[in-house]
DNA sequence: ACAAGAATTGCATCCGAAGTCAAAACTTTA
DNA sequence: TAAAGTTTTGACTTCGGATGCAATTCTTGT
């Protein structure tokens, strides 16, 4: 639909011109579409002074070939689909995706989720645009998956592992991670009571490091746990602390987090409402390493997960299986990097 | 390029199964090509009879219309290209403008530069994908934007405004909001020596927060000013202090910050390295209103940019020229909201 | 039951670039 | 210089869905 602007006077004033074509290049320089297609693909064979005379036109005209034509009859669009469901925590893994991406040519083409519960309605979206491939930092069931295996869309999970279904991901090593942290708690000092804040319960992630801690907890023969659960957000952390001490009063003094946010809100209630000290009164460790937990007001112990290596891998394996759909799925698992802060008691 | 993979044995074990098209469904359905089309294009003329049948197929043989090819014909990619220069603030814009345009049915193609300096090769990009619309937050020259106003490409700015140039914007009042704060600190009390912390040299945003508290300070009298650079980043507040007290020896008892993430750092260095107070020795503030001002160890004050607000003008300006080509360039200016911490000394 | 009108449907074409293949233009060799 | 070989080039088709228009079917009124 051609939209025309006429001004009063009845003046053309804008036209939304066409935009300039392969075929057009073609005219003004006197030679075939094919030629001017031909220049755009590295290692065609064009004489160098066609080449010339194709890019002075091209020049002449700012044309710049349609990526949207191309990937029709290539059948290749080069975007891959970034889903992510809360941005909240994902900046630094999403800028790292994202520039690696582009690095490699690679156009990214963003799917944000609030609830994972739109899951379906954007998987319809992901499909459509026919992407090349999917990089996933959100839940799918198995259901949601088997399309992409029909249409040989390769997928790649970030820090989501399915145990008995074959697809690839990269993961930081969650429950690992957790028991260290755990060991690490346990050795500093002795504490009377341990709380545990897991993060929502439909998040596998927490459920791993929970899990990671429980196990090891137990092992150490600790059993008296205060277990409450958050959102993963800094106030949640904050109210979580209430939470642990309505069920304990103020015995306990060893704390551990699902991640780093809401740690650093539990040291920030401990000490500005409760006037409490960290690690003095009660010991402290997250999980994720985020940037602010290596500040100087908080200085959390903690496991940072390797974002640069997860994103790599995660960007390389699904190029990888992009450029050859035979590849098998693989699942690499890092382990997450300690980083002792001043929150454990000695 | 049709692959096939063969096991050892010669079986064929995968082959990339051409997709669904509309032919498909059509002759699954004994139908024409056309009605199936039709049938995915709200009011259409398509009897209900034919609806159903088309519907059976498509869900029969699991039909995804192709958004490439779609987007061919009609022009319309259905997608904006939204370029952000470092995720590092950005997160909750990007989240924000993210979920509303998915809200709306529009994708996004991210874009993200390390350095303001891969612009051009950006933009060519974009351009390629014939993208329905740009939001930029990322500083663009007048040259870059030419060929998107030439090509009638709707473009938005976020935070970047020019003067001169009848390009659409949303903004905060950078220099409102500085004069705001500078009015308060000046107000909360006598302070003997200002610091004015900038952020980078190219930065728009904070030669405008600079300039207006320079204006401001100067208004109220105060000239004798230590002025000092750094990059937006928690590190560089610290160092910032640093170098404040080498021009001043520790007299500076009052610090203006261009942004929340380098106040921070300075509060931190200032507490826990000098062991001063804040506010008690030092005021401060900062801007942006990030979630971590918020935080009780820091409790800053600042502007808050009113995120919410400025999102959901620029993607309602961005879709509106989207759809009305006709529609003026328009500058929208959101006031900052100012939220009294306690980093100002009574 | 039939003509006139309205609602559906299908045919053919288009969007813009890429790939196939045969014709055309060069090179090389004898 | 002609034949054989090599490189370039262009005509034509393809990708998958949308749309104008003509043909068909269905309504409605008499």
């Amino acid at each position: 639909m051609v939209q025309r602007v006429l001004s009063s006077r009845g003046e053309r004033l804008a036209e939304t011109k066409r935009n300039v074509t392969s075929y057009d290049v073609a005219r003004h320089a006197g030679v075939s579409q094919s030629a001017v297609s031909r220049c755009f693909k590295p290692g065609a064979s064009v004489s160098k002074k066609m080449r010339e005379r194709v890019m002075q036109s091209v020049q002449a005209l700012g044309y710049q070939p349609n990526a949207i034509a191309r990937g029709l009859i290539t059948r290749r669009s080069n975007m891959v689909a970034v889903i992510v469901s809360n941005l909240n925590f994902y900046p630094e893994v999403l800028s790292q995706l994202s520039a690696r991406f582009m690095q490699r040519g690679v156009h990214v083409l963003l799917f944000t989720l609030d609830h994972e519960s739109d899951v379906a309605r954007t998987l319809e979206q992901v499909a459509q645009y026919r992407v090349d491939g999917v990089l996933a930092a959100a839940h799918l069931t198995r259901e949601q998956m088997a399309p992409f295996h029909q249409r040989n869309v390769p997928l790649v999970f970030y820090n989501r592992s399915y145990r008995d279904v074959p697809v690839s991901s990269v993961c930081c090593d969650q429950v690992q991670g957790e028991r260290v942290l755990v060991n690490l708690l346990a050795q500093s000092g002795r504490h009377r009571s341990y709380a545990l804040l897991s993060g929502p319960a439909d998040s596998v992630v927490s459920m791993q490091r929970t899990q990671g801690a429980i196990e090891r907890l137990h092992e150490l023969g600790i059993r008296d746990l205060t277990r409450v659960r958050g959102d993963y957000s800094y106030d949640s952390g904050r109210r979580a602390v209430h939470a642990i001490f309505e069920q304990r009063g103020a015995m306990t003094d060893a704390i551990v987090s699902a991640n780093d946010m809401m740690a650093l809100g539990c040291i920030d209630e401990l000490r500005h409402r409760f006037e409490l000290d960290v690690p003095g009164d009660v010991s402290l460790v997250g999980f994720d390493g985020v940037r602010a937990a290596h500040w100087s007001s908080f200085d959390l112990t903690t496991i940072r997960q390797p974002v640069e290596s997860m994103a790599e891998a995660a960007v390389t394996m699904l190029l990888e299986r992009i450029d050859n759909p035979g590849l098998p799925a693989e699942k690499r698992l890092f382990s997450g990097v300690l980083r002792r802060g001043a929150t454990l008691r000695h």
